[in-house]
Formats: structure tokens, C-alpha cells, sequence
DNA sequence: GCGAAAAAGTGAATATGATTCAGAAACTGA
DNA sequence: TCAGTTTCTGAATCATATTCACTTTTTCGC
């Protein structure tokens, strides 16, 4: 009976130990155990990833490193793919403590929702094979080998973060620095996503770039981002190609909101 | 002695028989037919992957289909990574020809750069396959496996494309529709093309958008992209909340400009 | 044309590495 | 304690990319 709610419930790995205790919210020790085990698994294939490479990252290996057979890392994760896509998952919680400083930032909105960007830059740049792994795993391929439950994991671990950025709407619009009502405020951030991505991508196409005649895309990006801020109208107006200005932006974050003291 | 020169040269698949009569720009009989060849496998490819899918595109099954042994077929690709970015490579040529359309439009300077993005929308929409191939072939896990040769190939079979948007951008510029030098003529489209990229990106992560409540994301890159013209003061500026100009110009598009007949 | 050397092509064999599953071990509750 | 159940195990399987020893074809000096 207990059996039945279960087998309903399950759909995929990470879920096939989920029982009807979770409408609850109390996870028994073994769940909690479980739920560890596939952090640090997930711990060590980052590990491995950043020791080995992601094109070298191995199952096997895997299992080895985190002390456990194959079968095992299989009833966490549905394939390699899954995996992936998890590690995606678990870079959330490190970008949201990002984007969580950016937007605690005293400054206004425009400036405000420019350093979430930046936030994500950053993110990258400390974190690269992060980096590398979340635009992998948001492509079409991966995406639908990865379980259906994970893709929903990370759509839902990525929440957090459009909330924060919403909210950065929605300060901007109450205090009148964004007037325009022509976008959603779901639909507003999808310009600098959009530009996020595409940027992340083409950077790491090694040379493509520089084939084109554009030389640091992400300082372009910031710049393209000014401009895309103008044309919403978003208060104050800047000049998009006071280079200093993006510099000093870039140094004050740095200094008063992210503290580079944290290197890992 | 010849054979010196063709050692030289060849550093990777598809370079391997130029020899010196390249300088002359003439191929040789032997040249021209693997040339062919080589065509024909990236069309069969292409073919397979339409019918089966990219994640189903095995090397065998090529070889069987293009009717040449395995040993053959890496003479031509150094690698399935090679053979993806190939085909890439392959649809620069299309993508270039609806991009000609769209630049030959009897319109403004800002119409006919919005319309290079709209071809862009089109060519993915009515070619799904490609946009995924496109888009996995540039991710860094595949680009890095390619032949370098082959990054080299595809960097430059985008050019022609690159060429036609930076002459869009140099005549807004000599009308006066396109006053700011903010960005050199290079750097203009990158807010576009990063746009673009994201976009197609997140649309093919099925129901991640949605879960952001974003439901036609073309649509909606159309207007962050109007926003971004009217950032960088692209006359004549116009309202991003205009849902009806923007379907009107899809259609217009797609009517006067790409001629929706030649649907294959 | 002839025949040896070089080039191109072949596909069975190899190699890699993801995934499975039959059985062993651990746990549970009476 | 023990039967039933869950969980873990890792060698075996399977899927495929890649290679390479060998065959066929082409080239070219005579």
C-alpha cells in the first residue's frame, strides 16, 4: 500500500526513494543519507571535472572516487547526461549567493540589475568549468537525455534567482526608474538572459571570436547591456561606450559587493 | 618534393590532398571528386539526422549509407565532432542565402537588420535540425574535438554572413539612420548575434522557458531586440510593445522577402 | 603498355566507456 | 532469529567510435 504511493511517485532517479513522508516535509535518515550521497557525488565529479577535464569525466571513474559500484551511481542518476544536468543543479546554489550580493548592492535599480549580470560573469570566471558544464547541459542534446524530474529540478533551482532579478523589476518600476509596461515582468529579463548565454557560448568557441574582430566579449557584452538599458528607458541613461565607467563598475563590484577575498 | 609541400599543408581532415595548385585556386580531378564525396556525406548526414535524430547519427550507419568503408569516411572527419561541426559548417551556405534576402529588402537600414534576425528565426524554424546541430557543433565540448582545421572552415564560412550585417550597419551609418560610434562596425552585432544564440539555446531546453512564464521567445526576442535598436538611437526609433508591427513584419518578411514557396 | 611505388580505400578488429542485471549483503519488523 | 524486502555490487553486456593491417587503385618513369 505504502508501495503504491511510492510507485506513483516515482519517476526517475532522485525520486525513486521518495515516499508519501515528503508531503510532510520530514525526510526519514535513510532519504537524508541518500540525499547526502548524491551531494557528494556530485562533489566529486565536480572534482573530477576540474582535475581531469569534462570531456574526460567518467562514470566509472566516478563511482570509483565516490566509493560506491556502478549500479549505485545509476539509481541516482539516470545517465551521464543526468548527472550533468545535476551538477548544473548544484552550480544554482553558488550563482544565487552571487546574484543575492549583487542585488543587495546599494545602488539604483539600473545599476542593480547590471550587477546581476556581472554576477554571472563573475560566476564564470571563477568558476569556468561551471561554466562549461551548465552550457552543456542546457543543450538540446543533454537536456533530453537528462530525466524529466532533473530538468524539472533545475527549472525549479533556477527559480530563486529570476525571483530575485523580478524583484529587481518590480523595485525599478515602483520607484519610477522603469516606465515602460510593454514587457511582462517575467518577459523584461530576457534580453540580458538571452545575452548571458549567447555570450557564455560564443566565448568559449576558442577563436571564433577573434575571427570576428572582438577582442573581450564580455566587457562588449556589458556595453551591449547598457545599450539594451537605454532603450528600455531604464533611469539614469548612460553612455555606452564610457569604457571607464564599465571599469569602475566592474572595480567597485568587485570591491563592495562581491569581495574577491573568497577565492577558492 | 611535392610530397614536402602537402605535408606542410596538411594539418587535419580536409586539408589532407591540398597540395600547391590551391595557390593556383585550381583542383585537381581527384580534388574536385573528394570534394564531392565529401559533400555527399555531409547531404547524407544530414539526411539521417533528419530521419533518426542527432542523438541517433552513428558513424556506421553513415558509412553504409554514403556507401564508403569506415576508414574512408575519417579520411574525411577526424572525428564525429569534426563531422557535426562540418555540417555546420554546411549551413552557413543556406543561412547566408535567406541573409541575402533579408539584407536585399526595400526597406530601412533598421528594418533590414531586424530582418537579418528574422531570417536567422526562419532558417532555424524551417530548419529544426540544423539549429540543433548548430548549436550542439558550437558548444565547447564538441568544438574542442573538432579538427582545428574545421574551426578554421567554420569561422570563415560565417564570414560571408558577417560581412552582409556589417554592411547593413555601414549603410545605417552613411544615411545617418545609425548616428552612434560607440562600437566599431565589428562589435555592432554582437548584441544581436548573442541574442539570437541565447534565444535558440534556451527554446530548444523544452519547458524551461515556460516554467519562466515566456511563451513565444522569438516573438519576444524580436522586441528585446527592438529595445536594443532604440538603445543605440537606430532611426526611426520604435515601440517594442507593438505586438502588431512585429507580426506584420514577420509577415511582410516572409511574403515580399523570403518567398515561403520554397519550402523544401 | 609495364610494373613498381605511392595513394586511397576497406571493414573486421579493437578500444572505450556507458549501462544493466543477477546475485550478495544489509536491513526491517515480527 | 529469520523471512521478506530493500539496497548495493561489479563483472558482464552492449553500443559505438576509432584504428590499422591489408587490398585495390592510381601514378609515373621507362
Amino acid at each position: 500500500m505504502s508501495r503504491n504511493v511510492r510507485t506513483l511517485l516515482c519517476d526517475g532517479p532522485g525520486m525513486q526513494y521518495r515516499t508519501d513522508t515528503c508531503f510532510m516535509n520530514t525526510l526519514t535518515r535513510k532519504e537524508r543519507e541518500r540525499a547526502a550521497r548524491e551531494a557528494d557525488l556530485l562533489d566529486r565529479a565536480y572534482a573530477l571535472v576540474c582535475e581531469h577535464g569534462l570531456v574526460s569525466l567518467q562514470m566509472s571513474h566516478l563511482a570509483a572516487a565516490g566509493e560506491v559500484a556502478m549500479g549505485t551511481l545509476y539509481s541516482h542518476f539516470s545517465s551521464k547526461e543526468d548527472l550533468l544536468l545535476a551538477l548544473s543543479v548544484r552550480s544554482s546554489a553558488y550563482r544565487l549567493e552571487q546574484m543575492r550580493k549583487a542585488v543587495a548592492w546599494d545602488e539604483c535599480s539600473r545599476m542593480r540589475m547590471l550587477a546581476t549580470a556581472m554576477a554571472d560573469w563573475l560566476f564564470m570566471d571563477q568558476h569556468p568549468h561551471y561554466a562549461q558544464i551548465d552550457q552543456y547541459a542546457i543543450s538540446e542534446v543533454v537536456w533530453n537525455r537528462a530525466s524529466e524530474a532533473r530538468r524539472v529540478e533545475f527549472a525549479r533551482s533556477r527559480e530563486p534567482i529570476g525571483a530575485l532579478i523580478h524583484d529587481v523589476v518590480r523595485d525599478a518600476r515602483a520607484c519610477g526608474d522603469l516606465q515602460e509596461k510593454y514587457f511582462t515582468v517575467e518577459e523584461t529579463p530576457f534580453g540580458l538572459w538571452t545575452m548571458l548565454i549567447g555570450t557564455n557560448l560564443l566565448t568559449h568557441a576558442s577563436g571564433l571570436l577573434e575571427h570576428f574582430q572582438i577582442e573581450k566579449p564580455y566587457q562588449l557584452m556589458v556595453r551591449h547591456l547598457t545599450v539594451w538599458l537605454n532603450g528600455l528607458q531604464w533611469q539614469p541613461l548612460m553612455a555606452p561606450d564610457d569604457k571607464a565607467l564599465t571599469e569602475l563598475l566592474c572595480t567597485r563590484l568587485q570591491t563592495e559587493v562581491f569581495s574577491r577575498e573568497n577565492d577558492e
